[in-house]
DNA sequence: CACCTTTGCCTAACACTGTTAAATTGATTA
DNA sequence: TAATCAATTTAACAGTGTTAGGCAAAGGTG
């Protein structure tokens, strides 16, 4: 009766296999060019085989992301075991994060749903000129006396439009936050950096 | 020669029933809904007319998105406009900006392309709390001599989050911010948030 | 008015997509 | 050997974006 283990261990590897090429599509030529068909083809199936392992393409997909999500977790843990106060902890976790994006594009965008563009790239970088220009005058004026250079006003803009725009993006993904949470949070911020402009 | 006029207006007529037609199957549906035959089919057309007026779907999606770009920054030149102090110039645009982005979501996802989902919502919210937990653990700690609310603290775990997660996406979608920028960025909010915790 | 050209739109088709039902194959069991 | 059952494929459906070709009405010209 070791055959059924055997047999088993051939569905597990299958499954694997599965996600394996889907990853593979997804980092060579991005979510868009995933499909089912492309996947039976790597792994030298069908495309209905596919749907003995998982219920649809939306369950690859998830479990792709539950992937990411443990391996995140995992890097985190890692980071903060290696300091030991508690700031610098907090900071490693957080660099741990960022690193992990970057290194894995693939698993960021599809834990959180971003940049699974439509249209690419190009137009944004042109068309937030118009609102990034709007609130770098204002930045510059309030900073006007310290003569400061263009680049720590920049920073200043990217400072106020992440944390925006990462608070938008965590209640679009629908993380529910709560209302009242985010509007203190959203305040406190600004105020924060503003403030930070002035001394 | 006036019906040249009339035609040219008729044809403009056409490509705003397009867009039109375009933003309230998504408005309706969301993204994923959205297809040619279903734009033809409100407009009482074909598909194929529409590639006399846009030469693609990709290019309705720019032009939307271009439409939100306009929209968002006259919103926030108003917002600017009933202020006078720099500060509060400030504060009205960015709240400007957050209003926006919920009043339009459809718009705001086209145009910074977050949560053009794949996998619908649920599971984020449930892997997410492992890094979240991790996270609010340190916090928890530093903050213990002040008896934090747990209110207060999943507030501190946000602020984090927002502003790497944002600067996290405004990469991603390539609006190329310098290397350097961003480690300056990310730095220094990690200490200014580490920072308020303690005082 | 008749002719020809142009324009506007549609039909039909292609190559893809995710997904399902039925048939087929091959191995396991009786 | 015969029957059963699981794994996989074939064929199909309905949908997608997009293109080529045709048709009919409108425009301009003799």
């Amino acid at each position: 009766m070791a055959s059924k283990e055997r047999i088993q261990r051939l569905k597990d590897e299958n499954r694997i296999n599965i996600l394996n090429a889907a990853l593979q599509i997804v980092k060579d030529d991005g979510w868009q060019a995933l499909s089912m068909r492309k996947i039976a083809d790597i792994i030298e199936y069908t495309a209905p085989m596919i749907y003995e392992y998982f219920p649809g393409k939306e369950a690859i997909l998830i479990e792709l992301s539950n992937l990411g999500f443990r391996k995140l977790a995992r890097r985190m843990k890692e980071a903060k075991e290696k300091e030991f106060t508690l700031p610098n902890q907090l900071e490693a976790m957080w660099l741990a994060y960022w690193d992990f994006a970057f290194e894995n594009k693939e698993f960021y965008q599809i834990m959180y749903g971003v940049g699974m563009q439509c249209c690419e790239k190009q137009k944004s970088a042109q068309c937030n000129e118009t609102i990034g220009y709007l609130v770098s005058e204002v930045i510059r004026e309030i900073m006007a006396s310290q003569y400061p250079s263009e680049e720590l006003i920049c920073r200043k803009y990217y400072t106020y439009w992440s944390i925006i725009h990462g608070l938008i993006s965590i209640n679009l993904v629908s993380l529910d936050v709560r209302d009242e949470t985010n509007r203190h949070i959203l305040k406190d911020a600004i105020h924060g950096i503003t403030r930070s402009l002035v001394d």
